[in-house]
RNA sequence: GGCCCCAUCGUCUAGCGGUUAGGACACCGCCCUUUCACGGCGGUGACGGGGGUUCGAGUCCCCCUGGGGUCACCA
C-alpha cells in the first residue's frame, strides 16, 4: 500500500509549486490504489491562520484534487507529540536545555564572529546538576556525535550527510509545543506515509527527521526530494512574480485541467507527449522519473494548453465557466454556434468572455485604424446593397447569411472583403474575429440591420 | 561563508558511450482564409568552459564558472 501526503503549512495561499507538489504525490497514491492524506502542519500556533487552511481546500476543490479521510490538524496531536518526546527523555534519546534564547543568540554571534559555522555547543546534553532557575527548557535529540547519515533519495540518488552537520536540534519549545522536524517524522510514521514527495528546501531536513524515527523505532519512509519551480527569469518564485496564488489561474480564466497538465510537465516528462488528461497522469507518473534540475515555468506554454483544453470543452460546460465572466448564454438560441467559433480562438475563459461581449453587445465605437484600413471605394453602396438584401430575406442560419453577402458579391463582382471588411467594423467595431456568418447569425437579422445602419449614420 | 544539489535550443524537455542531438511552447516564413484565430507545411535556435577516461563523449571522472538549496524555540 502506497500512502503519501501533502502537508502545508496555513501561512498563506496555496502556490503553484505546492500544487504540483499535491499533485504529484496525489498521482503516486492513485495510480498505486493507496492514500492520499492532507495534513495541515500548524505547531506553530501564532503563525495559523484559518483562512489559510480555507484558501488550500478551495484551490484542492477547484483541481478536482481529492484526499482520503479527513484532514489532518497537527495542533489536535500534541498530546500524541508529548508522548513521544516523554518517551526519548526517558530514555536518554533527548534531554532538557536551559540555555536561554538570548545566550543562544549570543553564542551564535560568536561564532559567526569567528568564521564557525553557527552551531548549539551542546552544553546541557550530558548534564546532570541543579537546573538554573526560572528558565523554561526546551527539549533537544541526542544527535550522533560522528558518522554519516546515509539515504536514498528516489530523484537525487544516495545523499550523505555528515553527522557533524546536525546538531542537537530542539524538538520541543520551552512552551512545551513540538517543533516541525519532530512531528513530521512522528505523523508519518503514525500515519503509515510510505512515499515522501516534497520540495528540496526539505533536504536537510531529511536527516533530522531520520534520527527522530530512528530514536523511536519508526519506520523510515521513502523520500523524493523535488526540485523547485523558479519564475520566467529562472529566479526562485516569490510573492512579486504575481499570479502565485492558485486561484488567481482560476480568475484569470485558466482551466484547471490546463493548469494540472502544465504543472505536471515542470519537472517531468514521458516520451514526447504534452498532453496528459488526468487519467493518463496516473498512468505514467512515476516520481523516480523527476528531474533533477529545478524549472522554471513559463505562461506562454500555459496558454497553449489553455486553449487546447478550451477547444476540447463541451459547450455547455463553457457556457457554465463563462458566467463567471460576466457573460450569460444559457438561454440563448444560438449560444452553440457562438461558442464553436469562439472556442477555436480564445486562450483563456476570460479573453473569450471578452469576445462574446464583443458580438454580443453592439460596438460603442469603431477602432480607427480599422477604418482607414477597410472603409475605401464603394463601400457605402455595397453595405447599403446588403441591407437591401437582407431586409427582403429571412436568414436564421449562418449558412443563409453568407448567401446574401454571397449574393451582394456577385451582384456587384467585388471580393470578399470589400464587403467582409466594412461590415465586421459595422458589427462588432473591428476587424478581428469569428465567421461574418456566425456572428450575424448569433445576434439576428434585426440586430445586424440595425448595427449596419447605426454604423452609416455615424459615418455618413 | 560552511555543507550540499543542479547544468541540452529563450522556456519545458527527450537522450541513459556511436543520433544529421528529437519533440513541445514561443518566434519567423509559406499555405488555408472575408478578418483574427485555428489548422497544415517549413525555418531560426542548445549540449556553460577546461582538462581527462575511451577507438569514440551531451552521456563517465576531475576542476572552474554559473544557478539553487540549507545552516531558527518557522515550516
Amino acid at each position: 500500500m502506497v500512502v503519501t501526503r501533502f502537508a502545508p503549512s496555513p501561512t498563506g495561499y496555496l502556490h503553484i509549486g505546492g500544487l504540483r507538489t499535491a499533485l504529484f504525490n496525489w498521482l503516486w497514491a492513485r495510480k498505486n490504489g493507496g492514500r492520499f492524506i492532507l495534513r495541515i502542519e500548524d505547531t506553530d500556533l501564532s503563525r495559523n491562520s484559518d483562512k489559510a487552511v480555507r484558501a488550500i481546500l478551495e484551490a484542492f476543490d477547484w483541481v478536482g484534487l481529492n484526499y482520503d479521510g479527513e484532514v489532518e490538524y497537527q495542533s489536535k496531536r500534541f498530546d500524541i507529540y508529548k508522548e513521544y518526546i516523554q518517551k526519548l527523555l526517558k530514555e536518554g534519546k533527548a534531554y532538557y536545555c536551559y540555555m536561554s534564547k538570548e545566550e543562544l543568540d549570543a553564542l551564535r554571534e560568536e561564532q559567526q564572529k569567528r568564521g564557525e559555522r553557527p552551531r548549539y555547543d551542546r552544553r546541557y546534553r550530558d548534564f546532570d546538576g541543579e537546573p538554573p532557575k526560572g528558565v523554561q527548557p526546551v527539549v533537544r535529540i541526542k544527535a550522533p556525535l560522528e558518522g554519516d547519515i546515509v539515504f536514498e533519495d528516489g530523484i537525487k540518488g544516495t545523499v550523505t550527510i555528515r553527522a557533524d552537520e546536525l546538531d542537537d536540534f530542539i524538538i520541543a519549545r520551552s512552551d512545551g509545543t513540538p517543533t516541525y522536524n519532530f512531528v513530521v517524522a512522528v505523523d508519518d510514521a503514525l500515519m503509515g506515509v510510505t512515499d515522501v514527495i516534497r520540495g528540496d528546501d526539505h533536504l536537510y531536513n531529511t536527516p533530522k527527521q531520520i534520527l527522530v524515527y530512528r530514536a523511536l523505532g519508526l519506520n523510515i519512509p521513502r523520500f523524493y526530494h523535488v526540485p523547485m519551480i523558479l519564475n520566467e527569469s529562472g529566479k526562485k518564485l516569490s510573492k512579486r512574480d504575481g499570479a502565485m496564488d492558485v486561484m488567481e489561474y482560476k480568475r484569470m480564466g485558466y482551466l484547471p485541467e490546463a493548469l494540472l497538465n502544465f504543472l505536471v510537465r515542470l519537472g517531468w516528462s514521458y516520451k514526447d507527449q504534452e498532453i496528459f488528461s488526468l487519467e493518463e497522469m496516473q498512468k505514467l507518473f512515476d516520481p523516480s522519473d523527476i528531474n533533477k534540475s529545478a524549472s522554471a515555468y513559463n505562461l506562454s506554454k500555459l496558454d497553449w494548453l489553455n486553449s487546447h483544453y478550451i477547444k476540447n470543452t463541451p459547450n455547455q460546460r463553457l457556457s457554465e465557466l463563462l458566467e463567471d465572466f460576466g457573460v450569460y448564454l444559457q438561454s440563448h438560441d444560438k449560444k452553440e454556434i457562438l461558442l464553436d467559433a469562439l472556442k477555436e480562438r480564445a486562450k483563456t475563459l476570460k479573453e473569450m468572455a471578452e469576445m462574446a461581449k464583443e458580438i454580443l453587445e453592439a460596438p460603442r465605437e469603431y477602432d480607427e485604424k480599422g477604418m482607414k484600413k477597410a472603409l475605401k471605394g464603394e463601400w457605402r453602396e455595397i453595405l447599403e446593397s446588403f441591407l437591401k438584401s437582407l431586409e427582403s430575406a429571412d436568414p436564421r442560419l449562418p449558412a443563409e447569411f453568407h448567401e446574401i453577402i454571397k449574393s451582394v458579391v456577385e451582384q456587384k463582382g467585388i471580393g470578399f472583403g470589400k464587403i467582409g471588411q466594412p461590415l465586421r467594423l459595422a458589427l462588432t467595431g473591428r476587424l478581428g474575429g469569428p465567421d461574418l456568418a456566425d456572428i450575424m447569425a448569433v445576434i439576428g437579422k434585426e440586430e445586424t440591420i440595425q448595427r449596419v445602419r447605426e454604423f452609416l449614420q455615424r459615418n455618413s
